[in-house]
DNA sequence: GCCGGGCATTGATCCCGATCAAACCGCCCG
DNA sequence: CGGGCGGTTTGATCGGGATCAATGCCCGGC
């Protein structure tokens, strides 16, 4: 865990990218480090907002309960990500672990003060916001008209290109052991975060009809699943077009 | 259609209220009005983002067409909201009008200018959206797991209850014709600014599934079906709790 | 009036994914 | 080594919503 903000693996990705050496020694000074095991919840829904972070490592989710109990997952924060609901009365969302994670957290009102003391960060804050909602709005559009095919496909695809980048290699995860390289994708592996109960949150499926497709897709021999939550991405264009069967 | 900021229906719930009256008139003179037919696209997806703008009356429509060529819509804008996708380098979504709509339309490189220049308004512009971000994440949990007729009862409630809002009573709709007075729901009547093959688009379903659940209201005595585009909410709390029927 | 076209409703049937049910597979612990 | 437990896979059946098809309704043009 790092002591101070120099060793901090995310300082050029996360919000504090947009600050100088001199302000982030006063907002280091603000924030605690914090570490959640897998399952742990930091935010709960409807609890006023008390607090906001930086995700160090690890994956977290985004979820709600619905009306008949059964959990809904909105949205995943990798390492880098904001995660609070600054000026809000309450809390929409529950914010859990996926796995063990590293958390920099501060007071909310306290980082509304440096928001409004430092334009640049509300101004970067604003820029991943406006790119949060259209990529929900992405989301959008595949929870409304994609088949669970293209759902489970869509989402390795998507999972696998966010870990193979850059701040993830260095998180509890095992690594994607390869890369994409001059536009062509290659063939990658790396260990899901989540267990087919929760991809089936996240998709709006059952668990049942997220293992099917997954065994269909290693039939296909578009994907392998090597056991546990591991899997190897063997034709990534085949699942790229896997993910666009739309009704 | 307002000649100046002064006239102009939205001035207070727009991003503009951030302005004083002085810095209104430098805003009102890079701003133009314009008018929209329905039907008519203000931004299409895969164009670089050239605008933003205020919408002042009526209702639009954010979209995408899916791989399959159905239309998918991911949003609904109303007056006072704000259009377009600042700092982007292509627009994600359509912009459509629902009904006719009058806007204010501002360059986008423009817009960013004065959004730089005003902390009160950048300030402004992401609180909403990360009120948005919220909307959509709540929507999102609909479209994973609420059953048909929770989404058009979901639908018809959440349509009234901004539809009832002060800033669409003036707006080219039939206004609603009561409203809800200390806390108690009361009955309302309005004309919907989409039609059957809109809503589907909009909820994930087909036309023909949208049009049995809202028959299945009015049978339920819940809503009436007065002809056209027209809906009366008999029983507002019967609707909401409708709206909750997930699996 | 009468026709024609666009949208909405209603009906009949089909199919994808949910549900119910039963193995199967590590994995930890005795 | 056996047993139990959480998670995953596989199988059989069911049902909600899609699809295919026909009819109804409203409105505008002539």
């Amino acid at each position: 865990m790092a002591r101070s903000c120099d060793e901090c693996g995310v300082r050029d990705r996360a919000l504090c990218a947009s600050l100088g050496d001199d302000e982030l020694v006063t907002l280091g000074r603000l924030g605690v480090q914090r570490r959640l095991a897998r399952g742990d919840t930091l935010i709960r829904a409807g609890d006023p907002p008390l607090v906001c972070a930086n995700l160090q490592s690890g994956v977290m989710k985004i979820a709600t309960l619905t009306p008949a109990g059964t959990e809904s997952i909105v949205g995943l924060l990798y390492p880098g990500d904001f995660i609070g609901r600054p000026f809000a009365t309450a809390n929409e969302h529950d914010v859990i672990a996926l796995t063990d994670v590293e958390l920099c957290v501060f007071p909310r009102a306290m980082f509304e003060r440096v928001l409004a003391d430092h334009q640049r960060m509300e101004h970067l804050l604003l820029q991943r916001t406006l790119a949060e909602l259209d990529r929900a709005r992405r989301w959008l559009t595949r929870m409304g008209r994609a088949t669970a095919a293209a759902r489970v496909a869509g989402f390795l695809d998507d999972m696998g290109r966010r870990l193979a980048m850059p701040d993830c290699q260095r998180s509890a995860l095992a690594g994607p052991d390869s890369q994409r390289s001059g536009g062509v994708a290659r063939s990658m592996a790396y260990d899901l975060p989540l267990s087919r109960g929760e991809i089936a949150d996240l998709l709006g499926l059952t668990i049942e009809t997220v293992s099917r497709q997954m065994t269909r897709l290693r039939a296909a021999g578009i994907i392998g699943l090597p056991g546990g939550r591991g899997i190897v991405i063997n034709d990534p264009s085949a699942l790229a077009a896997a993910a666009e069967e739309y009704v």
